[in-house]
DNA sequence: ATACATGCAAATCTTTTGCCCACAG
DNA sequence: CTGTGGGCAAAAGATTTGCATGTAT
């Protein structure tokens, strides 16, 4: 609840000149509570006011804007239209992502792209890779077990 | 201008009953002449004009949906809230895609995920990856040479 | 003190949907 | 002939923006 907020953010927020406001603290917390997780606008918005802070959703866009401009978070975007956001620590973290056709959920994969990495997830995981992309796109092994 | 009409493209719509409708018909040849480039909702509407072909905006999306659904077609979404489309042609013509995040020219990169993947695109391209993904987000040469 | 941020509400833009008519199979 | 598909216009979402007020530096 009273998380810690990351001494390179805050670096990082200096360097490029972006004041450290009570609501981008608030932001860059939750972003680190939530590690390797994406949370998009609404998430963030929800989890602030669970924590009794109530931020506007415009600020909430120009602050994530920010934030992946000055490169402090990756932007997702898994073709549902709705922008997620992930705090960016290096490459050490380095993960990609399954997203289902059928049901939409998105799995995390950690390591990184090898050779026989396609076949390797549908040994692994029952999820058919259809084409790649590091957003890998297919089925999940639920839905595989439902239709074609 | 009266371009073919890929067999491949007419079996993966008969083998999922999806009927092969005059519209339909313009929108993959519009694909198909745009090989490995992505095209959008509003691109394919201009396309069909400069061909006399006046398409709904609904119809192409839902039948662009359906030709993803169906595996036809990659879709796109490089964090600008605009989906963009091309014809899946299997993994032969695998491509990748350099996202300047300042100007958001998108370019596109053959060849599979190696391990010095990265160090090589900044010496080909003069294209700095900031992270991985095979949406590779990053800055172009021409960013580079403005500021930071 | 002053430039930069926030909040609100309106505007914008993309995508989806309901309904009725048209046409492929 | 029948059910699937197309077009139109309205609706639904997500995101952006203008403007007045607040605040970090």
């Amino acid at each position: 609840m009273d998380s810690k907020l990351d001494d390179t953010m805050i670096n990082l927020m200096n360097r490029n000149h972006k004041r450290l406001t009570y609501q981008r603290k608030e932001i860059l917390k939750i972003l680190n509570d939530n590690g390797n997780k994406h949370v998009s606008v609404e998430e963030i918005q929800r989890l602030a006011k669970e924590n009794n802070v109530i931020l506007s959703i415009s600020t909430i866009y120009r602050t994530m804007d920010i934030l992946h401009k000055i490169g402090a978070v990756i932007k997702h975007n898994f073709g549902n239209g709705i922008a997620e956001y992930e705090i960016f620590e290096g490459n050490k973290n380095a993960h990609h992502h399954l997203i289902c056709k059928k049901c939409g959920r998105i799995e995390e994969v950690f390591g990184l792209v090898g050779d026989n990495f396609n076949n390797q997830i549908f040994v692994e995981k029952g999820f058919k890779v259809e084409y790649q992309r590091l957003e890998i796109y297919g089925y999940c092994k639920e839905c595989m077990n439902n239709s074609k």
